[in-house]
DNA sequence: CGTTAGTTTGAGCAGCCTCAAAGGACGTGG
DNA sequence: CCACGTCCTTTGAGGCTGCTCAAACTAACG
């Protein structure tokens, strides 16, 4: 598998300016890797595992904004503070960025801040699909798109994408798609009998009919 | 009312070159200024009126990500296509920016390039508030989240904010919040009913009982 | 095995949508 | 000035998708 994260394809000088202000850190399944609302003080790349972001509203309901792999970035906001709760998924390794230091060697390395807006940009272009989704996809269109976005960044990430890697629960799923776990469940069982998917586990779902997956993510 | 347009906040020697490459546009109401992936040649910058982005299915339906107003930026996709169509509400003036010329620029003064990574992000929180109304939220917490938006924003102006200007269409409020129109009309009558709200008409509310909306839009 | 947490399945319900029609606002032309 | 057409909005009635509540099923782990 090629290589994808940050703090492993940083080139000459950059290079050791990073490597000098990284931590490697881990966390452990369900464990919070940062606050909303708290001091946006790190920055991270994800390096394994994968993490779910998430905000809350007043009574407890979720809504997952993202779900992060390795090659990630987390925490790119660069207010002061969070805007959204990070906890890993699976465990996870990452590299940590104090952001103060990060962003003197912004000055130092523009092409570094050029990288940073790119990704922040593409992150955007994700969160208006994802607007799509939540605001116009029926339910059985949104897990289409959900299983056809996990199986793409698999590929992405160079890893074998024939089978496709669920690490979240059925409740992130549903707080992703702005469903219910039930809704999701028999979503996924529906899709099995119309044999468009293949269930081995709960963790592992085969795409058989990809071309159906995908015309119902598009919503033809 | 204090300027918060781009072209009109610049400082010294940015301003200078900043100048040289802009035009200034304007188009009516109804008016598309670019489509869905097509080549992301210009960046806007709005100095007056309203804009709407959205993104389509196969089939039709309609999701607006965004309204934009005055002092508000428009296509800053540095990628090589626009990720969604832009529309204009009512008459807009704009400045338009060249992306090649203006990212020539970003080499020469990286103020400019920090300045837009921190729009973008600031883009990225709103989106995930965004997600989070429209997965998470009733029709009654939208539409107040909604009316509070606009407030906030007309505020961020220095405009008057005791009296809501509504300047887009139902069927444009409906498609922002992932509802109908008919649902968008109901719910803002019962608000009415209850004393929240105040139509003056279709274009201008009151919030009576901003409390109350603040309270809804949090999900308490 | 027993316990626990997560998932699936079922039955009934409700919030929002669909379809339909009436009510306003606005502009045009007689 | 009013009649008329168009477009948008509001209101009503009924239906459907996805939610709620409840129970059975499965897997992991001591």
């Amino acid at each position: 598998m090629k290589d994808l994260t940050f703090c492993s394809s940083l080139h000459g000088s950059e290079h050791d300016h990073l490597r000098q202000i990284l931590t490697h850190v881990q966390f452990d399944g369900h464990n919070t890797i940062f606050h909303e609302a708290e001091d946006a003080d790190y920055v991270f790349n994800i390096t394994s595992g994968s993490v779910k972001l998430y905000k809350l509203l007043g009574d407890g309901r979720r809504q997952i904004t993202g779900f992060l792999f390795a090659g990630d970035f987390l925490g790119l906001a660069l207010n002061t503070n969070y805007s959204y709760t990070a906890e890993a998924v699976e465990p996870v390794t990452a590299c940590r960025f104090p952001r103060q230091k990060l962003e003197k060697l912004f000055d130092d390395f523009p092409q570094l801040e050029k990288r940073m807006l790119g990704m922040a940009v593409d992150e955007l272009a994700a969160a208006q699909d994802q607007m799509l989704l939540l605001g116009r996809k029926t339910a059985k269109e949104k897990v289409a798109s959900f299983l056809l976005m996990l199986a793409r960044r698999q590929e992405h990430r160079g890893e074998d994408s024939d089978m496709i890697n669920v690490p979240m629960s059925r409740s992130d799923i549903a707080d992703y798609l702005g469903l219910t776990i039930e809704t999701v469940s028999r979503t996924l069982t529906q899709l099995r009998k119309e044999a468009t998917i293949s269930l081995k586990d709960n963790r592992h779902i085969e795409a058989v009919g990809r071309e159906m997956l995908q015309d119902l993510a598009e919503g033809l």
